[in-house]
DNA sequence: TTTTTATTTTTTTTATACAAAAAACATTCT
DNA sequence: AGAATGTTTTTTGTATAAAAAAAATAAAAA
């Protein structure tokens, strides 16, 4: 019936292993000094220090904080971790939804879904606010909300919007000058595109990484929040899909490290129209690619 | 300590209206039909009958609801409107915002912000964590939030995302067939223009939802959730800025006038490549127009 | 048998309580 | 005087309670 304790909790530990390399009868540093160290308010420091002071770790006087003995094992606190932190939420829920666990269309029920992922209901009521905005679950007219879903339509206009961002990155980076960091970076990219293609037969699994790392070289060089604030969603999604949906595998991966070398090709040509043109090719692959496998997870998901 | 009964004085106001219409001893219909026609539940539409009931409006027994007598000024409910619906706070919350009447980088304390926009705390909390998804305020490391703001940076970076997606639209609306209402309806805005070109030094005040109409016109054949859910945000800033910034109005929005006529005709070329040189420019305009009253602003705020 | 109502169960939304943590303030010691 | 500590006040995060509303189920009437 109140917050937890995880600060106090973690800051005890990490004091406990400050004090377990001090040597007996050693000062501890004052009580904002602890704070900053610990990252903690001085409050805290305080709670701690009585704690230890308690258990007879320390005597503890005023600005006099001397270490009475080595900490034990029996010194040590239990860290509960019963709540999941906000960013493994994201993963699990992109996760769940991504793999069609729920139909699009079904309401979700908070208190349940709280449960379930481990964390507490307000913090999911945020979080679903949160992902309204990138229009996978909606608020419903008169109270809860409603999961809408990884549907085709979805997927078509994320890969657009995909492109959009991705094609304007392009038109930038084609007119950066040769001292940008940017064309080592696509050399030595295409270089691994070159080793994994000698050895695709095997290590096909590998390219999800490589393809991360390479959309991820070209869209950096647009520094403006909001692109990178929608990249991240959209490679989120791409990724969990990529992990997911395994046929074809080789295959696809193999006419992927293809465009990506003609991608860098054109880009060292310097015209746009051309880098403009191949970047366009390859996100239409990826486009149907990820259309493809929504189909036929369709097919599944009703047969 | 419990929700809010505001559903069940509107239906009941709203019931009390349509008693209101029919004759002493007619009958009304069944509880599901009412709700539909309410938009609530049957739930409170019971609630409101037992009410009507107690009033001594109806005789209720069963399926037999019999109209008692002519509603009174007495029977009225007061409606409580202690809270503002979402939409407001975004409105109002936006405002206070761009107005500076906040320092960027102060921290928000959620219980004051909460009384003083008339809403439950829970739902400026819900409200910040949308909003930290457009970087106007982030969670503070160790819990609380902090005002990021409304800085020339994020106007920058707004506007060259703005760019990117209205390019976009630009690029795909020059190639849409003769046939497409787009066409008919720039002819249209094209002659809105010209007719408040003729009458600027009077009229400059009506230029901004021009503005509005035109860029959505433009922004509209595209259609993409996500790009729309952006293009919200963009717009409502835009607007708000533009009602605040004073200075220059008549000259400048005689100078966007002649730009969103250029755009129009260079659009009707089929050109893209015009086109687009067209937008670019009007969009540079506007970027150095929202970049210069920010800074003045400052100047303002600092002396 | 279908429609409508009565009743019960869930779920959502708000309010409140309370401990943890942070921040602000006052005091003491060197 | 300046740094460090002691004390008090705010603020935050979580749990719980309670009312309102919705949804589900059972019963009754047409």
């Amino acid at each position: 019936m109140a917050r937890t304790d995880d600060r106090f909790r973690l800051a005890y530990q990490e004091l406990l292993s400050v004090v377990a390399t001090l040597p007996i009868g050693a000062d501890l540093p004052p009580e904002l000094a602890l704070a900053d160290q610990l990252n903690i308010s001085r409050t805290t420091v305080r709670a701690v220090l009585t704690a230890f002071s308690d258990a007879g770790l320390l005597e503890w006087q005023g600005r006099k904080k001397t270490v009475l003995r080595a900490p034990t094992a029996k010194d040590r606190l239990a860290i509960r971790d019963e709540y999941l932190p906000r960013e493994e939420l994201e993963r699990r829920f992109l996760k769940w939804v991504l793999r069609f666990d729920v139909a699009a269309g079904t309401p979700l029920n908070v208190a349940k879904l709280a449960k379930e992922f481990s964390v507490p209901p307000h913090v999911l009521q945020e979080f679903l606010s949160g992902l309204s905005q990138f229009g996978l679950v909606a608020r419903r007219p008169r109270g809860g909300w409603l999961l809408l879903g990884f549907t085709a339509e979805y997927a078509i206009e994320l890969s657009e919007f995909r492109a959009v961002l991705e094609l304007n990155a392009v038109r930038t980076l084609v007119h950066l000058p040769q001292s940008h960091p940017i064309w080592d970076r696509l050399t030595a990219l295409e270089k691994q595109h070159n080793d994994l293609a000698a050895r695709i037969d095997r290590d096909f699994h590998d390219f999800s990484p490589l393809d991360e790392a390479f959309h991820h070289a070209i869209t950096s060089v647009v520094q403006n929040r909001f692109v990178k604030q929608f990249q991240k969603v959209i490679t989120l999604i791409f990724h969990y899909h990529y992990q997911w949906d395994k046929r074809m595998e080789r295959h696809r991966n193999e006419a992927a490290i293809r465009e990506h070398l003609a991608i860098i090709q054109a880009l060292r040509s310097g015209d746009e129209t051309a880098a403009a043109e191949a970047a366009a090719a390859h996100l239409r692959t990826s486009k149907e690619t990820l259309l493809a496998s929504l189909r036929s997870n369709a097919l599944i998901a009703e047969g």
